[in-house]
DNA sequence: CCATGTGAACGCTTTCACAGCT
DNA sequence: AGCTGTGAAAGCGTTCACATGG
């Protein structure tokens, strides 16, 4: 079976090649849907759903075997070719703790570059990368090839610089502040603020009674 | 109309009450589901569908009162009453860029606690609430009554950290590793680590072609 | 026997389209 | 005229249930 895959269950799976590099780590070789259930609290039906998405020959008889099935997950979802080059933008308290972030090793994302308005902060932080003000953002994004922004500017200024990014043609941004951004469609935004995520776990406890 | 949520709608809701804060700001004190639909992108029958499992008399003919509209969606949310009280798990660098976060001034989400396994760490970092080793978390979450935990330790001790945070009777965990975390189905958890969301990102944008 | 893979049914969300209100 | 609110239809994703295979 082969067709385009549900935003849901891209993310399903995005998590399950994740979970497979860690029972590659214990040593575990095999698992099935029911196991993948137990742990995720996703149906075994969905989950074997979301696998029948992908070309592979990962199943067995007693389950699917991890190691195939992570490789698969990431050709399918396009996360094993090419370095995908990313920024950061702003350079505050939580933009400068990604500097030395060492999640993405093993990964083809690599930041490559960082920004910030104030030209001193961007000479006194340390980084593997260089750091460059704002008003370089445009040209550096162009020449260096960076497809993806982390944008973890004041909410204040977050639209606007959105607005910046989308300009120099990015194709994505992780958005750190709780602004609600608005880009142009073939531009996709992801929302990681800690404010979203609380008010969507406590509406989702209220609803609950 | 009055029933449960669904989620997709929920965090809609969630948005939007943040928008017309904006709106406020800017003195504009009408909207229209169409001039919502420019900035966000939702269609503006999904916003009216979205709109109408509220319980308000926030529409005019002209559009919707912006200020009845967010404080309609704070209430059936439940983001209006009672203090939520949070605590921070793992001071690292990202934990401790939380420490001086002043995004939830204007909520009802309230740091009261941090926690780290490096007792020295606990005394080095200054916060506006007290901070813990970890071997008091289970005590202090209790005694404290905090409701929701902010997870930012090590991935690699993530899981076991949930595990205990379980233990304590929090209701939901904002989970910044991206490890894939179990939990019993009681408790909520909302990731919003970085990885994740860059890999959320590319594997869109790879679907498009 | 215990797995997967999948057509078909189901249920949930979104969208259409229009009645009704101001 | 231009808006909202909402039945009804359409569209999607999930789940059921069973055929198939080692």
């Amino acid at each position: 079976m082969k067709q385009t895959i549900s935003k849901p269950a891209r993310e399903r799976l995005i998590k399950l090649a994740r979970l497979m590099e860690v029972l590659e780590n214990e040593s575990c070789f095999i698992i099935t849907s029911s196991e993948i259930q137990k742990k995720t609290g996703w149906t075994d039906a969905t989950i074997r759903r979301d696998i029948s998405f992908l070309e592979t020959d990962c199943a067995t008889s007693s389950g699917y075997d991890v190691t195939k099935l992570r490789l698969a997950i990431c050709r399918e979802l396009g996360l094993d070719v090419a370095e995908k080059r990313c920024c950061i933008v702003g350079l505050g308290k939580l933009g400068s703790a990604l500097l030395e972030y060492s999640g993405f090793s093993g990964t083809l994302f690599k930041i490559v570059a960082g920004f910030d308005s104030s030209a001193n902060r961007c000479e006194t932080l340390k980084a593997d990368f260089p750091l460059y003000p704002t008003s370089r953002m445009a040209s550096v994004i162009k020449d260096e090839n960076i497809e993806y922004a982390i944008l973890a500017v004041p909410e204040s200024s977050a639209q606007m610089t959105a607005n910046k990014l989308v300009q120099t043609g990015i194709k994505g941004i992780v958005n750190y502040t709780s602004a609600v951004l608005s880009v142009s469609d073939d531009v996709c935004v992801e929302n990681i603020s800690v404010l979203d995520a609380l008010q969507k776990i406590a509406a989702a406890q209220k609803q609950k009674l």
